[in-house]
DNA sequence: ACCTGAACACCGTTCAAGT
DNA sequence: ACCTGAACACCGTTCAAGT
């Protein structure tokens, strides 16, 4: 019997359970929290999961569709927390909590996020483009909840998912960049020797300090101001 | 003799100019353009070049720094096309230019462009990070002549170098996905039929206009106003 | 029903050998 | 001096075979 649920629990010679899809897709997506999606192979995957690769194929059909399937986890879990029960009283709050939500999802998983705006789209068509058409319904029908017109939310949604995605793409683009390939640079041109750069030299320590937060939330505000201004 | 420079030039034996570091990056470069950077192998990329890949490792240390060099390469033109003799009489009208030439790169090389920001960066400390350290100095070093303090130059560079990265890694993003990986979805909880969002149907001819022009610059115009209002 | 072994066509990279 | 063949340790993926 299973713990949680009670169930008959099937298992196999070794002891295992059988795989299923949410299962492989789940430990995909703790593999690249943890190494990066770079390292993510069907191979090691398989391993993680105490199979050989090619189990895999039996519930996933290749490995690109294992990475649709990982945004496809991550965006509804979005879908959860940000759009059901969102008792924001005006827009502005209502972009806010957003706002909000998708950073905290950027940075809970910021190797998995660049996956989002890379993938081809669900719908190409649709610009900017976002894998989750659920979620772009749902935030348009709440534009025009606080009285946008369709025409109105639609600009809306151009502009704060540009916002959104541009801003969280470059802070995530850093945190999800290979932890350990400490390879050398090719030399190309000439060495980029910080002693060359006075300024950069003299301004590291205000030039090093994390104002993401800071710099968002200004970005954010007068993104909003803006759309206030501009509404009819 | 070579047509051009009227040097003698040195041939093996099938005919061919040996190898050297630029040569090569530069064939990266062409074919990243043509067929993104998944497709980039050491194999293929020999192949081009009328050599095995074997060839490539005396005068590249490997793969990744290849791509370090494709970066720089481009980041250089980069540099000249916005740093050298740049002519503007202010400060709003510099950063619009160098807007203007950093997005016309995006644009030009739309698959290389993601680079920039994923690449681990020569100063990992730098806020945003940034593969060229020539670029960021001689933008501080701008700003500085334009009557910027030195903290003054760092908080424009910071939300300059957020808003510009932010937005053509997006624009960018939906050019630079494979164009030819047809393979169907993995279809997960419920399918992304089109038919089950009827905002999405309704206002998919204003959500498929390309308006990424008109929203950079309304906003790159919002982010000069609000670093005029801040400046002291 | 579910997993694996063997195989195929690819990778990046090293190094001794060819010219 | 410059390139290649052969080799190694990996990939994704297919499919007949095992349990």
């Amino acid at each position: 019997m299973d713990a949680i649920t009670g169930e008959e629990v099937r298992r196999d010679g070794a002891g295992r359970r059988p795989l299923d899809q949410m299962t492989i897709v789940a430990e995909a997506i703790r593999f690249i929290d943890e190494r990066g999606r770079e390292r993510l192979t069907m191979r090691q995957l398989g391993a993680r999961l105490g199979v050989e690769a090619m189990a895999l194929y039996r519930y996933i059909p290749g490995r690109e569709q294992l990475l649709d399937g990982v945004v496809e986890v991550v965006m509804d879990q979005l879908y959860g927390d940000t759009m059901v029960d969102n008792q924001a009283a005006t827009w502005p709050e209502y972009l806010q909590q957003l706002a909000a939500g998708v950073r905290r999802l950027a940075l809970t998983h910021p190797r998995i996020f660049p996956l989002i705006a890379s993938r081809p789209p669900a719908a190409p068509w649709l610009r900017p483009p976002l894998r989750s058409l659920r979620w772009v319904e749902a935030f348009l029908e709440g534009l025009i909840g606080y009285g946008f017109s369709r025409g109105g939310s639609v600009t809306v949604y151009r502009s704060f998912a540009t916002f959104l995605l541009g801003h969280l793409l470059l802070e995530t683009a850093a945190a999800a960049t290979l932890p350990d390939s400490g390879a050398d640079d090719i030399e190309l041109l000439e060495s980029s020797d910080l002693a060359n750069y006075p300024l950069l030299t003299e301004m590291a320590p205000q030039l090093s300090m994390d104002m993401y937060t800071d710099e968002f939330e200004a970005a954010l505000e007068d993104l909003i101001n803006r759309l206030a201004l501009n509404r009819r």
